[in-house]
DNA sequence: CCCTGATTCGC
DNA sequence: GCGAATCAGG
């Protein structure tokens, strides 16, 4: 497939029909093998976009944030009540820094089915173990968890910049 | 919904 | 530089 790109000979044709009228999707037509978006493109290139064009395409246009498909940023996916991880290496929880998981009194754990949205949901130990427990603080208004534990769990962790792969478009 | 040009931005 | 995607307007 030849893939011709703007010859000299396609760009003179283009800048006639362009300021002889013609639209762009018409001189795409007219030149072939080209979308009108390149066309547009190519006459904004070449600086003659302004024609006779309506004021009302100049308008003013603050920014457009461009968030092509809004994508919802969770702050992390972590462990929640039961992943049911078959496998058995070391959970990577975010190590408690001061360690409170430790420290968590008994008569506060709690069972899953205890737990409710004034409980601190934050999981404790192995989820296969019998010792599993929830943490059962008094959750922070708005997180699943107590005021410790939602500082962790909400924690940047880091921004990455586009990772985006975007393969196909 | 069709069209238009305009603009942005990943490639 | 190129042009698809997207936008805003008619």
């Amino acid at each position: 497939m030849t893939v011709i790109t703007w010859t000299d000979d396609r760009v003179e044709q283009l800048k006639k029909l362009w300021e002889g009228g013609l639209s762009a999707s018409q001189i795409a037509a007219e030149l072939g093998n080209v979308t009108r978006n390149a066309v547009i493109g190519k006459v904004h290139r070449l600086g003659l976009s302004g024609r006779a064009k309506s004021p009302s395409s100049a308008a003013p246009r603050p920014r457009k944030p461009r968030p092509a498909q809004q994508m919802v940023r969770m702050p992390r996916p972590i462990a929640r009540g039961n992943t049911a991880l078959a496998h058995n290496y070391e959970v990577e929880m975010e190590p408690d820094p001061i360690s409170v998981d430790n420290v968590i009194p008994i008569s506060q754990r709690l069972q899953l089915v205890e737990l409710n949205d004034a409980t601190c949901h934050w999981p404790v130990g192995d989820p296969a173990s019998a010792d599993f427990y929830f943490c059962g603080g008094k959750s922070v208004a708005g997180a699943p968890y107590c005021a410790h534990h939602s500082r962790i769990a909400y924690q940047p962790a880091s921004d990455r910049r586009r990772a985006a792969p975007k393969p196909v478009r």
